[in-house]
DNA sequence: GTCTATAGGCCGATAGAC
DNA sequence: GTCTATCGGCCTATAGAC
């Protein structure tokens, strides 16, 4: 909060006066966690490229980056605070949720662009998830051993894994 | 601090005759899981299956019992520190760093076993590191959404994917 | 080795002037 | 709306009796 107060350049009392205790800035924050992912994540990453399934590579590569600029002090903003806090606060918990879901949703959507594209037998919403999943971890690990290549070699093995279910026959064995 | 006094029943004078402060408390901690790492994790999950493949999923079984058993509470103790601590303290960093290293050698050593099974172009640690990447996200996502659906479902794709590269042929396409 | 007691600081939050 | 001033509590850590 000292840290907090000091960048806004404001005291405690001014503070207070909008948000009536830490964990309802906290809730505050995720609420704009949700607003920016739109114009600040996705839309950055959706202007490279207009493949659907490019796309959502671009947005994996956007955590990269983040990764590399601060020195692997930055990850997923998100990710940090979802094995920290879920369990001080039912409330929080739900935002973090909400921020995932919205997540996922775009990835979704990409994976619903591309339809013809992928086998009919994969669960749209289940690989979504499978992408957060594989992002947050390789986010984790590439913080702790302060490389990234752990971040880079996961996001090459999940490229495979598209590459696979976008062929309906076997035509990517090596 | 108070918790973990409380638990033990002792006064925080006794405590601190033994560690000289939090953050020693801390390491020896995560000395305590390298150590524990085999006994506790590894190897109840060996004593279930002979089959070095088998063997990787039925750790990774062991984290899906741990969710299911706390509520989600609790899912791997590593993974809970590495976000939140990493960049307070470079000794503890290093320290999670060790225990990562420690899960994957399991793992490593499993591929290894399995080695004529598995596509020679893999590369085994790599293939390690990525087991944990996705345990460990899916162990995120899993108690954000407070559901083992998340978990159960990335350990599922993670499986095709070995089917995949166990495989030399094309023998695994639906 | 463990205790009691407490130092000294930081924390979240509030009151009230302006 | 923002400030100054401050409260009471909790925290890490220490001192010293036993």
């Amino acid at each position: 909060m000292a840290e907090i107060l000091s960048a806004a350049g404001v005291k405690s009392g001014s503070l207070y006066y909008f948000f009536k205790s830490k964990e309802a800035l906290l809730l505050a924050v995720l609420d704009r966690y949700v607003e920016l992912l739109q114009p600040a994540v996705i839309e950055p990453a959706f202007a490279r490229t207009r493949d659907p399934i490019g796309r959502i590579f671009a947005v994996l590569d956007g955590y990269r980056r983040m990764l590399l600029e601060t020195g692997f002090k930055q990850g997923c903003p998100i990710g940090n605070l979802a094995l920290e806090m879920s369990d001080k606060s039912e409330a929080v918990r739900e935002k973090i949720a909400l921020n995932f879901d919205n997540w996922t949703g775009a990835v979704r959507q990409c994976l619903l662009d591309a339809d013809d594209a992928l086998a009919a037998d994969v669960d749209r919403d289940r690989l979504a998830t499978f992408v957060l999943t594989v992002m947050e971890g390789a986010v984790m690990v590439a913080r702790i051993r302060r490389s990234i290549a752990p971040y880079e070699q996961a996001i090459a093995i999940l490229r495979t894994y598209f590459e696979r279910i976008a062929s309906t026959t076997c035509t990517l064995d090596k």
